[in-house]
DNA sequence: TGTACATCAGTGAACGCGCGTTCACTGATGTAC
DNA sequence: TGTACATCAGTGAACGCGCGTTCACTGATGTAC
């Protein structure tokens, strides 16, 4: 009936969102426009409207599909203390350097608050789910509080990753990583199985 | 000679940076225009280019001044445990709901990393003095690393405001706030005068 | 199996709009005499 | 003190450009018979 199968349609659309996610977190949402996004895709810009009601409508989907993502990476983390290796890889330098397929808290989250509540409550959601995700790598006793415990050193880990990545001053943000470790394993309760180095002074 | 004295012009170019400010906070870098900027400050589009070179080195006048503005804010701040003071109004309610007059790391972060060098270093120079002026604030003995600790406590206080601004469920964002407080002032080595609050579980 | 048809993802040009920037002009002012 | 002049902050229209969105059209496909 279709030109194309159901199927084909879901994975274009499933493209679209992937590579708009890559160019959201490099340029920002403001700066990404919808033409570049279907160039990313394979498509022309005309296209774009057969998959998505408004720019706005993609990026909520965005932000479901990253958080979703970034879910599933941390219900993958294996080893003796994944909790730690979460926080270790969250704010190590290969994530700093690498916006694109990081963290779209660390890249977006304040043009997030400045968007529609259609974005905004795909982030509560989405936001939600990886905290719990965390909270499914802690052990017990969980703190008092956990979830938004958790939530909160996300968000922490988040804006030292931002900040990390502003300063032009290689060696400072070299330490702004490894102190922001240091924080988010104490408010974690997690002792750290390798001591936090101190590179500054 | 010249239509004005020097003290109008330079306090014209003082009025639309101020201004440029509050609405870059509000808005973001690239939501906010220049034609809006200079009509904030009563004047029309033309007049911006005998001020500035561009809407970039605006950006970094306003980044400039508005850390200075925090600078001067956190050296003002008294009392027995000022730093303890500067956690809690920072990731108070009333900052949260009043970007406008707030913290521009937490407004701007990650669009200043999306910016030109002159941004970025005029970001590196002025959130250095902020640090300094919180590290003022501490007592004797200061934990060692002390500046990258307390840039990376005020990155972490900036992305919980963040996060605090993009989640829709006001419970959750009150609950982000009083975690962060606890995180940010364990991380800063202080002992709470009052006990942080638990209102989730 | 072969053929005519209906479908609709995708094309590519065009729309109005607001952006950052430029520019010819204005007119209130301080200075020169 | 009075007057002619030079200055330049500020005006407001216009520039080219890229944005999000619309739309007439295309053409490869699955379906009907």
């Amino acid at each position: 009936m279709a030109r194309y199968t159901a199927e084909h349609k879901s994975a274009t659309r499933q493209r679209i969102v992937e590579r708009a996610g890559h160019r959201f977190k490099t340029h920002g949402l403001s700066r990404a426009g919808v033409t570049a996004v279907m160039s990313d895709a394979g498509l022309t810009n005309g296209a774009f409207y057969a998959h998505f009601a408004s720019k706005d409508d993609l990026v909520a989907a965005v932000v479901t599909e990253q958080l979703d993502r970034q879910r599933n990476w941390i219900a993958s983390l294996t080893g003796r203390k994944p909790a730690e290796s979460l926080v270790r890889e969250y704010l190590s330098p290969a994530h700093r350097d690498d916006p694109a397929s990081g963290c779209p808290s660390a890249a977006l989250l304040d043009e997030i608050d400045k968007s529609t509540g259609q974005i905004r409550d795909a982030y509560t959601a989405g936001i939600r789910d990886v905290a719990d995700a965390i909270l499914g790598l802690l052990g017990e006793p969980r703190p008092e509080a956990a979830h938004a415990t958790v939530l909160a050193t996300v968000a922490a880990m988040a804006g030292t990753l931002q900040m990390a990545r502003a300063v032009t001053d290689p060696d400072l943000s070299d330490a702004l990583l490894e102190r922001g470790v240091a924080i988010a394993l104490a408010a974690l309760g997690i002792e750290p199985m390798q001591p936090v180095t101190h590179t500054d002074h």
